[in-house]
RNA sequence: GGCUCGGUAGCUCAGUCGGUAGAGCAGGGGAUUGAAAAUCCCCGUGUCGGCGGUUCGAUUCCGUCCCGAGCCA
């Protein structure tokens, strides 16, 4: 996959138009790496790319799967690894652009071979304390402390998850990420922090006013995953009355906020990316011209 | 105008029977191998409203002034 070109950034960086500019100038297309943007019907709350914007150029995984389903860094991998694959076939570039940290990883470092979860274990999981989870994980892999925070419940129970599949120890199986080659290349946007913080204030401000609540009342079941987005469970306290818009707006904006500085934490040890400093000034155009300046074979391959 | 209750970290508040103060949230930093927009870890000096007084020492007691809320006129 290493043909593919990353954009990536915190939200409400610009992602989605840098990629749409750069996939028009040298011939991309663009394929989603955003856990939630993956999920048809969740349009408003995703901030995904307009019909018309993706109508001029291909775009993928935008709403491949239904609010009801269930999605991990795999079940998108699975997904992408093909779409990358029909795109270069055709001699273009595929262009990914995405947010989510994990699932990026798991194209360009590939995942571990490993069994995905199932429902029973995680409800027995949850009639356990962390302290029994962690013994119980240490008798299973006495050097789990090594490389999952016990103090963390999820990552706790995916690891005995691990453990108790494939009966054996998963700090011996989860070597993937230390082992790859990464020839992956792309850009990480990154905007001063005062600068992106009202960048995401007007960001939601403006997902309120094309129907946000009327998006997310129109939603029906939604799968575990799904649920989580940010601004389903704010709209929904709106809807049954339990919150005021305002408290929600302030809430979804703060959890943006923090959502924004996990992901430029995540992506400042992805060193293979070139950040991109941008400044209220910088139009998408000239983003794309520093984009095509710092890899000038995108555009040679367009003239070939 | 009188009385009462408040004025402590960016916000909401706790507390000090007088030895200069601490939580939650916000904010900052970090982690991250099939839930990741999730989950978890670390980080708290601020004229304790102003000015005086009492005291070895006041954010804490007293006086006064300012500001807010409420009640009575």
């Amino acid at each position: 996959m290493s043909a593919a070109f990353y954009i990536v950034g915190p939200t409400a960086s610009g992602k989605s138009a840098v990629a749409l500019a750069l996939a028009r100038r040298v011939g991309g297309e663009v394929v989603n790496a955003d856990a939630f943007q993956i999920y048809r019907r969740l349009d408003i709350v995703t901030a995904k790319p307009s019909a018309a914007d993706r109508a001029c150029v291909s775009h993928h995984l935008f709403g491949a799967l239904d609010p009801d389903e269930h999605c991990d860094a795999q079940r998108y991998r699975i997904m992408a690894l093909p779409v990358l694959a029909e795109i270069q076939a055709r001699g273009r570039l595929p262009i990914v652009v995405g947010g989510s940290g994990l699932y990026v990883k798991a194209l360009t470092h590939g995942l571990a071979p490993l069994p995905k979860g199932e429902e029973a274990m995680r409800a027995h999981f949850a009639t356990l304390s962390l302290e029994e989870k962690a013994a119980w994980l240490l008798r299973l892999d006495p050097h789990a402390g090594t490389n999952v925070n016990l103090r963390n419940p999820r990552y706790v129970e995916r690891a005995l998850e691990v453990c108790l599949m494939t009966g054996r120890p998963q700090s011996e199986q989860r070597q993937t990420f230390a082992k790859a080659q990464i020839t992956a290349r792309g850009v990480f946007l990154e905007w001063d922090r005062p600068l992106l913080h009202q960048r995401i204030n007007m960001r939601v401000l403006s997902m309120l006013h094309a129907g946000l609540a009327e998006e997310v009342r129109g939603l029906g079941t939604l799968s575990s995953t799904a649920e989580m987005a940010i601004g389903i469970r704010e709209m929904k306290r709106v809807i049954a009355d339990e919150m005021s818009l305002e408290a929600a707006t302030e809430a979804m904006q703060m959890a943006t906020r923090r959502y924004a500085k996990r992901q430029m934490t995540w992506f400042r040890r992805e060193n293979w990316l070139q950040r991109i400093h941008l400044e209220p000034e910088t139009s998408t155009d000239l983003i794309v011209e520093m984009v095509l300046e710092a890899f000038p074979d995108l555009e040679a391959r367009r003239v070939r």
